[in-house]
This record gives structure tokens, sequence and C-alpha cells, in this order.
DNA sequence: GTCTATACCTTGATAGAC
DNA sequence: GTCTATCAAGGTATAGAC
């Protein structure tokens, strides 16, 4: 199967709603958003996904993936690396003046039906136990210096990396670069190189 | 002038939409949000807001206000006090199940009139500017340590104080605590107690 | 799987009487 | 300053033909 494929329609809608959702807000796109940019009629979205939430759970559902993949494959990498690899995908979001979806989504967290609500929590644990088996692991591999528990520590570590994207857009793109220097000098580690062109990566 | 006098019916929409926007977001409440909690007319409303951009902005400088009597309130007292106080805030709001305005706004940026767009911005940077101040006033009185420039640092604490409210929400009031303690070890200052019943305080 | 067509609701907003 | 009445536009969603 090659990668120049086109998508399945399915899988185009996903991706795109998940733009959406990135740059605009969940409660402000439209199905006819997505319909108008695949040309398609709206009803042809509404087949794949009856309801908006139905779309909205499987665009966190890809992002479970995502971060499912993202452990899986960089497991043999080193706890600061992994986290380092994580930030240049924020870096990459950022440049295109997207943020995060945890930044996008919880804002409006009581606005969601409570199907949509239980994925998101499921989503925002599942990012917060990588970013806290990275820094374990990097505490052990004593590349990584921090106090408290590591599961602590993702918290703020979590609560920068979507800050970043938030306010970046409103204040300037450096606001990013200050933030990761300052949260990687922090932890003892040194500051990170961002690509400026990435295979868009993670999260 | 008693404290228990109604207030305007103009202070009373920009307080309702406050909290509205601090509940669902400024795109997910409505005219009629408001106008039902006052029992007026949808009209009504519009006569002192003509349009919604004009009600987002109001909100926002009522905010800019609060900064600033707050800077002023508590000029007198020490660095690591005051930034205790704007916790204390975050506090407050995360017990109501509220977020603050940057967490709220922020993620909506692109969806916004200019105007507001920059009305916005002017808040970010107040707040940041407050934040900032105070930290640099308690480093200088040796109460707050911390590596770099005090503006940069001011991110990092915006961040964590933001985060803190969009995360409870979704993980559970424990995630304010958790947070604002590591934030505090982090400055190297001793960890506040919060009360439950503060006198409505900051942002 | 996609289309046409449409139902139904909510939204932000306006005109004009009181 | 608030009301009634009304509007156009846009939103989600569905039915049924192709």
């Amino acid at each position: 199967m090659p990668s120049s494929t086109k998508p399945a329609t399915r899988t185009e809608i996903v991706e795109l709603a998940d733009q959406l959702i990135r740059l605009k807000g969940f409660n402000a796109f439209s199905y006819a958003d997505i319909a108008g940019i695949m040309d398609v009629r709206n009803a042809a979205i509404h087949y794949h996904f009856p309801s908006k939430a139905d779309l909205g759970i499987s665009v966190i559902g890809e992002e479970l993936k995502r971060v499912a993949a993202g452990r899986q494959d960089w497991a043999h990498l080193p706890g600061d690396e992994q986290i380092k690899r994580i930030m240049q995908g924020f870096f990459d979001k950022s440049r295109k003046g997207m943020i995060c979806l945890t930044g996008s989504l919880t804002p409006d967290y009581e606005t969601f039906s409570p199907e949509m609500q239980h994925k998101l929590v499921e989503m925002c644990e599942a990012i917060l136990d990588w970013v806290a088996y990275c820094l374990e692991k990097g505490r052990e591999e004593r590349t990584l210096h921090f106090h408290g528990r590591a599961r602590d520590r993702a918290l703020l570590v979590l609560s920068a990396m979507l800050s970043s994207l938030l306010l970046s857009r409103v204040l300037g793109n450096n606001v990013f670069d200050r933030m990761m220097d300052q949260l990687l000098k922090d932890l003892g580690t040194s500051p990170a190189k961002w690509v400026e062109k990435s295979p868009d990566w993670l999260l």
C-alpha cells in the first residue's frame, strides 16, 4: 500500500476535524467546514459520523493511537530524548498556528457529551502517563533531575507544553522557545534545537 | 452606596458573561443564556452590547481593571505573598469548576474579531507583567529563587496556573493542589494553604 | 457512499412600539 | 431601557433517491 494512496474518506474527515479543532476549537468548526474542503455534501460526513460527538471521539481516539505508537516506537530512547521529541511535535504545531488537543478540548469540557468527556479524560491520562514515564526513566538514567513524584512533575511539563502553544499564537512564536528553554533547564538537561521541517511528529 | 445595591444591568451582564466564558467558553454561550438568567429579552442585552465582540471586550476590560487594582492594592506585600494570593484566586475558580479567562479565551483566539484579539493580547501581557513583577520582587527580597529572566519564568508560572484549572476539571480537583505545591517548591518558597471561602479574589 | 432536499433549532442581530 | 416581533444565516441532523 503506497503512502501516496489517497486516504479513505473516513480517515480524511478525522484528519480535517483534528486540524480544525486545533485551529478554531471543537465548538467553532462545523460539518460544512469539512464538507467544503473535501468538496462533498454535508450529509456525506454524517454518513461516517452520525453526530458531531462521534467525530470528536474519533479524533481523540486517533490521538490515543499516536500516543501508544510513540511509546512503542521510542521505547528504546533515553527519557530526556523522548521528552525532547514530544516537544518537537509541539514546535511543529506552534509553527502552523495550531494548538494541541488538550489545550483545545479541555476548555470546552463542560459542553461535551458524557461519552466525549470520558474519552477526553482517557486522552489526558494517557499523555500524562507517557510524560511521567519519560521523566522517571530520565531520572533513573541521571539525565533528568527533579524533585517530587514523576506524575506530579508531568503535570507541570504538560502544562508548559500546552500553554506554550496557547500563548505563542497570542504573544508571538518566541514564547514557545523561551518556555521550553526554561523547562529543560529546570529539568537539568541541555536545551534542544528545534528543526523547522520535521516529519510531522506526535501530539 | 450600600453593597447590597443591585448592580446596574450593564454590570450584571458583563459579570454573567464572564462566568459563562469561564464555564463554557466564549463561542458556546449565547445572549439567550444571559437573558434567561436575568429574565429579560434578548434585545435588552443587545441594547447594552450591540455585538458579541463588544461584550467580550468589556469582559476582558474588567479583567484588566482587576489586574490594575490588584497591583495597586497589594503593592505593599512581598512578592511571594502576592504570587500566593494570585494563586488563591485560581483556587477559588477551581472549586467552582471555572477556568481563567486566559485559559478560556486563548484557544478561541483565531475565531475573534481583530479588536477582541487585540484586547486579549493586552490582557495576557498585563497578567504576565504583574507576575513577572512579583517574581522579580520576590527574588530581590530573597524569598523566591529561580534562574533566568523573570519575564520568562512568569510564562511558566502563568502556564501552570492556567493549566491547573483546565486539568482540574477533567482529572479532579487534587490536580490544582499538586501543581501549585510543585510550582512553589520550584520557586524555593513554602507551600501555601488554600482557604475554602475566600472573598472572591482576582483573575 | 454520496447526493438532493429539507426539517428543525439556535444564533446574533435589528426595527419600532412603549 | 426594555419589550414584541422578526430576520437571515448557519448549525446539526435525517429521509430517501441514486
